[in-house]
DNA sequence: TCTGGGGTCCTAGGACCC
DNA sequence: TCTGGGGTCCTAGGACCC
Protein backbone atom coordinates (compact mmCIF):
# COMPACT_ATOMS: atom_id res chain seq x y z
CA UNK A 1 0.00 0.00 0.00
CA UNK A 2 1.08 3.17 -0.62
CA UNK A 3 0.98 5.00 2.63
CA UNK A 4 -1.26 8.02 1.98
CA UNK A 5 -4.84 7.86 2.44
CA UNK A 6 -6.76 9.96 -0.46
CA UNK A 7 -10.29 10.52 0.00
CA UNK A 8 -12.32 11.80 -3.09
CA UNK A 9 -15.68 14.15 -2.54
CA UNK A 10 -18.00 15.22 -5.34
CA UNK A 11 -21.52 16.18 -5.65
CA UNK A 12 -24.71 14.61 -6.07
CA UNK A 13 -25.97 15.07 -9.21
CA UNK A 14 -24.29 18.28 -8.82
CA UNK A 15 -25.67 21.00 -11.55
CA UNK A 16 -29.22 19.67 -10.49
CA UNK A 17 -28.48 19.56 -6.86
CA UNK A 18 -27.24 23.38 -7.32
CA UNK A 19 -30.74 24.25 -8.37
CA UNK A 20 -32.03 22.44 -5.89
CA UNK A 21 -30.82 24.12 -3.17
CA UNK A 22 -31.62 27.77 -4.02
CA UNK A 23 -35.69 25.87 -5.17
CA UNK A 24 -36.14 23.37 -2.41
CA UNK A 25 -39.66 22.71 -3.61
CA UNK A 26 -37.67 20.66 -6.35
CA UNK A 27 -36.13 18.20 -3.64
CA UNK A 28 -39.07 15.51 -4.56
CA UNK A 29 -39.13 16.39 -8.37
CA UNK A 30 -36.92 14.61 -10.99
CA UNK A 31 -34.52 17.85 -12.39
CA UNK A 32 -32.00 17.77 -15.10
CA UNK A 33 -30.03 20.13 -16.51
CA UNK A 34 -29.44 20.63 -20.33
CA UNK A 35 -25.59 21.58 -22.14
CA UNK A 36 -24.99 24.86 -23.76
CA UNK A 37 -27.89 25.79 -26.76
CA UNK A 38 -29.67 23.30 -24.67
CA UNK A 39 -28.63 20.79 -26.36
CA UNK A 40 -29.16 17.51 -24.48
CA UNK A 41 -28.89 16.28 -20.60
CA UNK A 42 -25.80 16.46 -18.77
CA UNK A 43 -27.02 15.98 -14.88
CA UNK A 44 -29.87 14.28 -14.11
CA UNK A 45 -31.06 13.24 -10.55
CA UNK A 46 -31.63 9.87 -9.46
CA UNK A 47 -35.40 10.37 -10.23
CA UNK A 48 -34.71 11.71 -13.58
CA UNK A 49 -32.15 8.35 -14.12
CA UNK A 50 -35.47 6.39 -12.84
CA UNK A 51 -37.47 7.23 -15.61
CA UNK A 52 -34.98 6.41 -18.07
CA UNK A 53 -33.35 10.09 -18.94
CA UNK A 54 -29.68 8.73 -20.32
CA UNK A 55 -26.83 11.06 -20.06
CA UNK A 56 -26.04 13.16 -23.26
CA UNK A 57 -30.06 12.71 -24.16
CA UNK A 58 -30.88 15.27 -26.46
CA UNK A 59 -33.43 17.20 -25.14
CA UNK A 60 -35.70 17.71 -28.26
CA UNK A 61 -35.86 13.87 -27.55
CA UNK A 62 -37.14 13.72 -24.47
CA UNK A 63 -39.11 16.84 -24.05
CA UNK A 64 -42.54 15.13 -24.06
CA UNK A 65 -41.81 12.55 -22.04
CA UNK A 66 -40.07 15.88 -19.24
CA UNK A 67 -43.78 17.28 -19.53
CA UNK A 68 -45.59 14.58 -19.37
CA UNK A 69 -43.62 13.14 -15.80
CA UNK A 70 -42.62 17.16 -14.34
CA UNK A 71 -39.19 16.71 -14.75
CA UNK A 72 -38.07 20.33 -13.85
CA UNK A 73 -35.40 21.52 -16.87
CA UNK A 74 -32.62 24.08 -16.74
CA UNK A 75 -30.02 25.45 -18.72
CA UNK A 76 -26.78 25.38 -17.65
CA UNK A 77 -25.87 28.19 -15.28
CA UNK A 78 -22.21 28.05 -14.79
CA UNK A 79 -22.02 31.11 -12.60
CA UNK A 80 -23.97 29.41 -9.70
CA UNK A 81 -22.16 26.02 -10.08
CA UNK A 82 -18.81 27.43 -10.52
CA UNK A 83 -19.41 29.69 -7.20
CA UNK A 84 -20.82 26.42 -5.39
CA UNK A 85 -18.43 24.44 -6.10
CA UNK A 86 -15.80 27.32 -4.84
CA UNK A 87 -17.45 27.59 -1.37
CA UNK A 88 -17.22 23.45 -1.17
CA UNK A 89 -13.61 23.63 -1.71
CA UNK A 90 -13.14 26.25 0.70
CA UNK A 91 -14.60 23.83 3.20
CA UNK A 92 -12.29 21.05 2.22
CA UNK A 93 -9.14 23.00 3.51
CA UNK A 94 -10.56 22.77 6.74
CA UNK A 95 -10.50 19.15 6.59
CA UNK A 96 -7.33 18.35 4.65
CA UNK A 97 -3.99 20.45 4.24
CA UNK A 98 -3.26 19.75 0.51
CA UNK A 99 -6.67 19.54 -2.10
CA UNK A 100 -6.68 18.72 -5.47
CA UNK A 101 -9.59 20.44 -7.67
CA UNK A 102 -10.37 17.77 -10.29
CA UNK A 103 -13.53 19.07 -11.69
CA UNK A 104 -16.29 20.99 -10.95
CA UNK A 105 -18.18 18.78 -8.52
CA UNK A 106 -14.80 16.59 -7.78
CA UNK A 107 -11.79 16.80 -5.42
CA UNK A 108 -9.34 15.17 -3.99
CA UNK A 109 -8.29 15.21 -0.09
CA UNK A 110 -4.87 14.04 1.24
CA UNK A 111 -6.07 13.21 4.54
CA UNK A 112 -2.97 10.98 5.31
CA UNK A 113 -2.62 10.57 9.03
CA UNK A 114 -5.31 12.54 10.01
CA UNK A 115 -8.07 10.57 11.48
CA UNK A 116 -8.33 7.26 12.85
CA UNK A 117 -11.89 6.59 12.06
CA UNK A 118 -12.07 7.17 8.32
CA UNK A 119 -15.24 6.60 7.77
CA UNK A 120 -16.72 9.17 10.61
CA UNK A 121 -14.32 11.52 9.10
CA UNK A 122 -16.26 11.07 5.71
CA UNK A 123 -19.35 11.59 7.58
CA UNK A 124 -18.04 14.91 8.87
CA UNK A 125 -17.29 15.61 5.54
CA UNK A 126 -20.48 15.07 4.01
CA UNK A 127 -22.24 16.94 6.78
CA UNK A 128 -20.55 19.97 7.11
CA UNK A 129 -20.69 20.37 3.19
CA UNK A 130 -24.32 19.36 3.58
CA UNK A 131 -25.00 21.81 6.12
CA UNK A 132 -23.07 25.00 4.83
CA UNK A 133 -23.83 24.37 1.33
CA UNK A 134 -26.68 22.75 0.93
CA UNK A 135 -25.18 19.92 -1.64
CA UNK A 136 -25.08 16.17 -1.07
CA UNK A 137 -21.84 14.32 -1.38
CA UNK A 138 -20.32 11.71 -1.48
CA UNK A 139 -16.85 10.66 0.10
CA UNK A 140 -14.41 7.64 -1.34
CA UNK A 141 -11.19 6.90 0.48
CA UNK A 142 -8.29 4.84 -0.96
CA UNK A 143 -4.42 4.84 -1.03
CA UNK A 144 -4.25 5.86 -4.39
CA UNK A 145 -6.49 8.31 -6.18
CA UNK A 146 -7.71 5.13 -8.52
CA UNK A 147 -9.14 3.36 -5.62
CA UNK A 148 -10.31 6.21 -4.08
CA UNK A 149 -12.55 6.95 -7.04
CA UNK A 150 -13.52 3.34 -6.99
CA UNK A 151 -14.26 3.78 -3.25
CA UNK A 152 -16.75 6.75 -4.44
CA UNK A 153 -18.84 5.07 -6.89
CA UNK A 154 -19.23 2.65 -4.27
CA UNK A 155 -20.32 4.75 -1.79
CA UNK A 156 -22.94 6.02 -4.64
CA UNK A 157 -24.11 2.69 -5.33
CA UNK A 158 -24.42 0.99 -2.48
CA UNK A 159 -26.94 2.80 -0.03
CA UNK A 160 -26.26 0.79 3.04
CA UNK A 161 -22.72 2.82 2.97
CA UNK A 162 -24.88 6.27 3.72
CA UNK A 163 -22.34 7.85 0.74
CA UNK A 164 -19.03 6.90 2.53
CA UNK A 165 -16.67 3.74 1.55
CA UNK A 166 -13.69 3.46 2.72
CA UNK A 167 -11.10 0.99 0.61
CA UNK A 168 -8.09 1.67 2.94
CA UNK A 169 -10.42 -1.06 4.91
CA UNK A 170 -9.29 -4.67 3.62
CA UNK A 171 -12.86 -5.91 4.55
CA UNK A 172 -14.67 -3.29 2.94
CA UNK A 173 -12.55 -3.35 -0.18
CA UNK A 174 -12.34 -7.27 -0.80
CA UNK A 175 -16.33 -7.67 -0.18
CA UNK A 176 -17.19 -4.63 -2.41
CA UNK A 177 -14.65 -4.20 -5.27
CA UNK A 178 -13.77 -7.70 -7.17
CA UNK A 179 -17.64 -7.83 -8.91
CA UNK A 180 -17.51 -4.37 -10.03
CA UNK A 181 -17.60 -4.02 -13.79
CA UNK A 182 -14.24 -2.94 -14.96
CA UNK A 183 -16.04 -0.67 -17.67
CA UNK A 184 -16.45 1.63 -14.07
CA UNK A 185 -12.79 1.54 -13.44
CA UNK A 186 -11.38 5.13 -13.66
CA UNK A 187 -9.78 5.95 -17.25
CA UNK A 188 -11.64 2.67 -18.84
CA UNK A 189 -13.88 3.79 -21.71
CA UNK A 190 -15.68 1.45 -24.29
CA UNK A 191 -12.54 1.17 -26.34
CA UNK A 192 -10.76 -0.37 -23.47
CA UNK A 193 -13.42 -2.09 -21.66
CA UNK A 194 -13.84 -4.26 -25.18
CA UNK A 195 -10.49 -4.70 -25.49
CA UNK A 196 -9.97 -5.98 -21.91
CA UNK A 197 -13.10 -8.34 -22.95
CA UNK A 198 -11.64 -9.70 -25.78
CA UNK A 199 -8.66 -10.86 -23.49
CA UNK A 200 -11.41 -11.92 -20.76
CA UNK A 201 -10.88 -9.44 -17.99
CA UNK A 202 -14.44 -8.51 -17.29
CA UNK A 203 -14.29 -7.08 -13.58
CA UNK A 204 -11.70 -5.05 -11.44
CA UNK A 205 -11.28 -7.80 -9.60
CA UNK A 206 -9.73 -9.73 -12.60
CA UNK A 207 -7.71 -6.47 -14.05
CA UNK A 208 -6.27 -6.01 -10.38
CA UNK A 209 -4.60 -9.66 -10.70
CA UNK A 210 -3.58 -8.91 -14.57
CA UNK A 211 0.49 -8.49 -14.60
CA UNK A 212 1.02 -5.58 -14.59
CA UNK A 213 3.95 -5.48 -17.64
CA UNK A 214 1.01 -7.81 -19.64
CA UNK A 215 -1.37 -4.79 -19.06
CA UNK A 216 1.42 -2.38 -20.23
CA UNK A 217 1.45 -4.09 -23.51
CA UNK A 218 -2.61 -4.54 -24.18
CA UNK A 219 -3.22 -1.00 -23.22
CA UNK A 220 0.20 1.19 -22.79
CA UNK A 221 1.60 2.44 -19.54
CA UNK A 222 -1.90 3.65 -19.03
CA UNK A 223 -3.36 0.42 -18.49
CA UNK A 224 -0.02 -0.37 -16.66
CA UNK A 225 -0.74 2.32 -14.01
CA UNK A 226 -4.32 1.25 -13.59
CA UNK A 227 -2.82 -2.17 -12.32
CA UNK A 228 -0.41 -1.27 -9.79
CA UNK A 229 -2.44 1.56 -8.67
CA UNK A 230 -5.47 -1.32 -8.19
CA UNK A 231 -3.05 -2.34 -6.03
CA UNK A 232 -1.63 0.23 -3.95
CA UNK A 233 0.57 1.43 -5.08
CA UNK A 234 1.10 5.43 -6.22
CA UNK A 235 1.25 6.50 -9.85
CA UNK A 236 -0.84 9.07 -9.51
CA UNK A 237 0.35 11.64 -6.59
CA UNK A 238 -2.16 14.74 -5.38
CA UNK A 239 -1.81 17.62 -7.89
CA UNK A 240 -3.00 20.88 -5.18
CA UNK A 241 -1.04 23.35 -7.45
CA UNK A 242 -2.76 23.66 -11.06
CA UNK A 243 -0.05 22.22 -13.19
CA UNK A 244 0.46 25.01 -16.36
CA UNK A 245 -2.09 24.85 -18.85
CA UNK A 246 -1.35 23.47 -22.38
CA UNK A 247 -3.99 24.93 -23.88
CA UNK A 248 -7.14 26.62 -24.23
CA UNK A 249 -9.95 26.70 -26.13
CA UNK A 250 -13.50 28.87 -27.25
CA UNK A 251 -16.05 26.41 -29.19
CA UNK A 252 -19.81 26.33 -29.66
CA UNK A 253 -22.54 25.50 -31.09
CA UNK A 254 -24.72 28.07 -32.54
CA UNK A 255 -28.62 28.48 -32.20
CA UNK A 256 -28.84 28.28 -35.79
CA UNK A 257 -26.89 27.30 -38.61
CA UNK A 258 -24.69 30.29 -40.08
CA UNK A 259 -24.78 30.72 -43.74
CA UNK A 260 -22.82 34.62 -44.06
CA UNK A 261 -19.52 35.19 -43.86
CA UNK A 262 -20.62 38.49 -42.11
CA UNK A 263 -22.24 36.75 -39.19
CA UNK A 264 -19.44 34.10 -38.88
CA UNK A 265 -16.80 36.78 -38.59
CA UNK A 266 -18.90 38.37 -35.96
CA UNK A 267 -19.49 34.64 -34.28
CA UNK A 268 -15.60 34.34 -34.39
CA UNK A 269 -15.07 37.56 -33.39
CA UNK A 270 -17.52 37.29 -29.75
CA UNK A 271 -15.05 33.68 -29.43
CA UNK A 272 -11.73 35.87 -29.89
CA UNK A 273 -13.45 38.04 -27.00
CA UNK A 274 -14.07 35.55 -24.79
CA UNK A 275 -10.70 33.62 -25.67
CA UNK A 276 -8.73 37.26 -24.62
CA UNK A 277 -10.53 37.43 -21.35
CA UNK A 278 -9.22 34.02 -20.59
CA UNK A 279 -5.80 33.96 -21.26
CA UNK A 280 -5.80 37.76 -19.37
CA UNK A 281 -7.58 35.50 -16.41
CA UNK A 282 -4.89 32.73 -16.18
CA UNK A 283 -2.08 35.45 -17.05
CA UNK A 284 -1.26 33.95 -20.49
CA UNK A 285 -0.54 34.50 -23.67
CA UNK A 286 -1.20 32.62 -27.37
CA UNK A 287 1.71 31.77 -29.54
CA UNK A 288 -0.60 29.27 -31.66
CA UNK A 289 -4.01 28.58 -32.70
CA UNK A 290 -6.19 27.98 -34.92
CA UNK A 291 -10.08 28.76 -36.20
CA UNK A 292 -12.52 25.94 -37.09
CA UNK A 293 -16.14 26.23 -38.68
CA UNK A 294 -17.91 23.21 -39.05
CA UNK A 295 -21.50 22.01 -40.71
CA UNK A 296 -23.89 19.85 -38.51
CA UNK A 297 -22.79 16.28 -38.28
CA UNK A 298 -26.78 15.33 -37.38
CA UNK A 299 -28.24 17.14 -40.45
CA UNK A 300 -28.88 15.47 -43.66
CA UNK A 301 -26.39 17.67 -45.82
CA UNK A 302 -23.72 18.33 -47.20
CA UNK A 303 -20.74 17.59 -44.65
CA UNK A 304 -17.45 20.55 -44.39
CA UNK A 305 -15.11 21.09 -41.75
CA UNK A 306 -12.27 23.86 -42.50
CA UNK A 307 -10.02 25.20 -40.51
CA UNK A 308 -7.12 27.78 -40.55
CA UNK A 309 -3.79 28.17 -38.36
CA UNK A 310 -2.81 31.62 -36.83
CA UNK A 311 -0.05 33.29 -34.86
CA UNK A 312 0.74 36.89 -33.74
CA UNK A 313 4.10 38.01 -34.31
CA UNK A 314 4.46 38.26 -30.62
CA UNK A 315 2.56 35.76 -27.69
CA UNK A 316 -0.19 38.01 -27.31
CA UNK A 317 -3.57 38.48 -25.15
CA UNK A 318 -4.79 41.30 -26.78
CA UNK A 319 -8.74 40.59 -27.50
CA UNK A 320 -8.35 43.18 -30.60
CA UNK A 321 -5.22 41.51 -31.68
CA UNK A 322 -6.52 38.50 -31.26
CA UNK A 323 -10.07 39.39 -33.16
CA UNK A 324 -7.76 40.72 -35.71
CA UNK A 325 -5.98 37.41 -36.47
CA UNK A 326 -8.94 34.72 -35.73
CA UNK A 327 -11.48 36.46 -38.13
CA UNK A 328 -8.39 36.79 -40.86
CA UNK A 329 -8.13 32.89 -40.85
CA UNK A 330 -12.15 32.64 -40.30
CA UNK A 331 -12.07 34.31 -43.56
CA UNK A 332 -9.68 32.13 -45.72
CA UNK A 333 -10.86 29.42 -44.08
CA UNK A 334 -14.88 30.35 -44.59
CA UNK A 335 -16.19 28.65 -47.86
CA UNK A 336 -19.80 30.00 -49.24
CA UNK A 337 -22.88 27.70 -49.91
CA UNK A 338 -22.81 25.61 -46.54
CA UNK A 339 -24.68 26.02 -43.34
CA UNK A 340 -22.17 25.97 -40.40
CA UNK A 341 -23.39 24.51 -37.08
CA UNK A 342 -20.10 25.35 -34.94
CA UNK A 343 -17.27 27.70 -34.75
CA UNK A 344 -14.67 27.69 -32.39
CA UNK A 345 -11.14 28.96 -31.33
CA UNK A 346 -7.99 26.82 -30.14
CA UNK A 347 -5.04 27.88 -29.05
CA UNK A 348 -2.57 25.21 -28.97
CA UNK A 349 0.14 27.09 -27.62
CA UNK A 350 0.38 29.60 -24.50
CA UNK A 351 3.41 31.19 -22.61
CA UNK A 352 3.08 32.59 -19.31
CA UNK A 353 2.07 36.87 -20.47
CA UNK A 354 5.03 37.63 -18.12
CA UNK A 355 7.39 36.08 -20.14
CA UNK A 356 6.66 37.22 -22.99
CA UNK A 357 9.42 38.36 -25.95
CA UNK A 358 9.01 41.81 -26.66
CA UNK A 359 9.81 43.38 -30.35
CA UNK A 360 11.43 46.20 -30.30
CA UNK A 361 8.30 48.92 -31.58
CA UNK A 362 5.52 49.70 -30.71
CA UNK A 363 6.13 49.54 -26.86
CA UNK A 364 3.79 52.91 -26.76
CA UNK A 365 0.97 50.92 -28.32
CA UNK A 366 1.21 47.80 -26.62
CA UNK A 367 1.18 49.48 -23.60
CA UNK A 368 -1.91 52.11 -24.36
CA UNK A 369 -4.16 48.22 -25.51
CA UNK A 370 -2.70 46.52 -22.39
CA UNK A 371 -4.60 49.28 -20.37
CA UNK A 372 -7.54 49.42 -22.42
CA UNK A 373 -7.25 45.59 -21.59
CA UNK A 374 -7.38 45.91 -18.16
CA UNK A 375 -10.04 48.64 -18.36
CA UNK A 376 -12.21 46.32 -20.24
CA UNK A 377 -12.10 43.53 -18.18
CA UNK A 378 -12.70 45.38 -15.20
CA UNK A 379 -15.94 46.89 -16.43
CA UNK A 380 -17.51 43.38 -17.23
CA UNK A 381 -16.38 42.19 -13.67
CA UNK A 382 -17.75 45.06 -12.35
CA UNK A 383 -21.00 44.44 -14.28
CA UNK A 384 -20.96 41.33 -15.84
CA UNK A 385 -19.46 39.40 -18.72
CA UNK A 386 -20.64 40.66 -22.12
CA UNK A 387 -21.22 44.30 -20.65
CA UNK A 388 -18.90 45.95 -22.79
CA UNK A 389 -17.46 44.32 -26.19
CA UNK A 390 -15.86 45.42 -28.93
CA UNK A 391 -17.83 45.90 -31.79
CA UNK A 392 -16.84 43.47 -34.36
CA UNK A 393 -18.55 40.67 -31.68
CA UNK A 394 -21.77 41.80 -32.47
CA UNK A 395 -24.87 43.00 -30.72
CA UNK A 396 -27.53 41.16 -32.42
CA UNK A 397 -26.30 37.93 -32.10
CA UNK A 398 -29.06 35.82 -33.73
CA UNK A 399 -27.02 32.76 -33.61
CA UNK A 400 -26.24 33.24 -30.09
CA UNK A 401 -26.30 30.20 -27.48
CA UNK A 402 -29.80 29.02 -26.28
CA UNK A 403 -30.23 29.65 -22.41
CA UNK A 404 -34.03 29.57 -22.23
CA UNK A 405 -34.82 27.99 -18.87
CA UNK A 406 -31.26 29.35 -17.33
CA UNK A 407 -32.24 29.87 -13.22
CA UNK A 408 -31.01 33.04 -11.53
CA UNK A 409 -27.63 33.73 -10.47
CA UNK A 410 -28.62 33.46 -6.93
CA UNK A 411 -25.15 33.80 -5.09
CA UNK A 412 -23.00 35.52 -7.27
CA UNK A 413 -25.13 38.53 -8.52
CA UNK A 414 -26.91 40.95 -6.02
CA UNK A 415 -30.15 41.73 -8.34
CA UNK A 416 -31.17 38.35 -8.38
CA UNK A 417 -30.66 37.33 -4.93
CA UNK A 418 -33.56 35.03 -3.50
CA UNK A 419 -35.29 36.90 -0.91
CA UNK A 420 -36.71 35.31 2.16
CA UNK A 421 -39.23 36.78 4.16
CA UNK A 422 -41.81 35.32 6.85
CA UNK A 423 -40.21 32.89 10.01
CA UNK A 424 -40.14 29.42 8.18
CA UNK A 425 -38.96 30.36 4.82
CA UNK A 426 -42.12 28.99 2.90
CA UNK A 427 -42.96 32.31 0.79
CA UNK A 428 -39.37 32.76 -0.47
CA UNK A 429 -39.98 34.29 -3.47
CA UNK A 430 -37.45 33.66 -6.72
CA UNK A 431 -35.87 36.64 -9.07
CA UNK A 432 -36.91 36.50 -12.39
CA UNK A 433 -34.92 34.35 -14.50
CA UNK A 434 -31.37 35.62 -15.89
CA UNK A 435 -31.84 38.38 -18.20
CA UNK A 436 -28.96 40.25 -20.18
CA UNK A 437 -29.45 43.73 -20.72
CA UNK A 438 -28.16 45.05 -24.18
C1' DT B 1 -36.58 23.05 -35.77
C1' DC B 2 -33.83 20.99 -31.89
C1' DT B 3 -27.79 16.36 -30.68
C1' DG B 4 -22.22 20.34 -25.30
C1' DG B 5 -17.70 22.24 -24.22
C1' DG B 6 -13.19 22.06 -22.54
C1' DG B 7 -9.55 19.63 -21.13
C1' DT B 8 -5.51 15.71 -20.61
C1' DC B 9 -2.38 12.01 -21.93
C1' DC B 10 -0.35 8.62 -25.05
C1' DT B 11 1.41 6.68 -29.41
C1' DA B 12 2.86 6.43 -34.11
C1' DG B 13 5.09 8.28 -37.77
C1' DG B 14 7.53 11.74 -40.41
C1' DA B 15 11.18 15.26 -40.68
C1' DC B 16 15.46 16.41 -39.48
C1' DC B 17 20.04 16.16 -37.50
C1' DC B 18 24.66 14.29 -36.61
C1' DT C 1 25.45 -9.91 -52.11
C1' DC C 2 26.04 -5.26 -49.39
C1' DT C 3 23.03 1.34 -48.44
C1' DG C 4 23.31 3.02 -40.28
C1' DG C 5 21.56 4.21 -36.07
C1' DG C 6 19.94 6.92 -32.69
C1' DG C 7 18.18 11.06 -30.96
C1' DT C 8 14.76 15.05 -30.91
C1' DC C 9 10.84 17.56 -32.26
C1' DC C 10 6.40 18.07 -34.20
C1' DT C 11 1.74 16.73 -35.51
C1' DA C 12 -2.33 13.97 -35.99
C1' DG C 13 -5.36 10.95 -34.08
C1' DG C 14 -7.29 8.08 -30.52
C1' DA C 15 -9.05 7.50 -25.96
C1' DC C 16 -10.65 9.20 -21.90
C1' DC C 17 -12.43 12.43 -18.32
C1' DC C 18 -16.21 15.52 -16.24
Amino acid sequence: MSGKVFALVDGNSFYCSCERVFQPELSRRPVIVLSNNDGCAVARTPEAKALGIKMGAPFFQIRDLCKREGVAVFSSNYALYGDMSRRMNDIYHRFAPEVEVYSIDESFLDITGIAADRTAYGQEIRQTVRQWTGIPTCVGIGPTKTLAKLANRTAKNVPALKGVCDFTNADQREALLPPIPVGDLWGVGKATAEKLKANGIETVGQLRAMNPRHARQLLTVVGERMVLELNGVLCLDLEAAPPTRKGMAVTRGFSRPITTLDEMCEAIAAYATRIGEKLRQHGLAAVHGQVFMHSSPFAREPWIHRSRAFAPIEATNDTHELIRLATRAGREAWKDGYRYAKAGIILTELVAAADVQRGLWGAAERDHQQKLMTALDAVNRRYGRGSLVPAAAGLKRGWGTRFEMRSGRFSTSWGEMPIVSGHDGSDTQRPQPARRTP
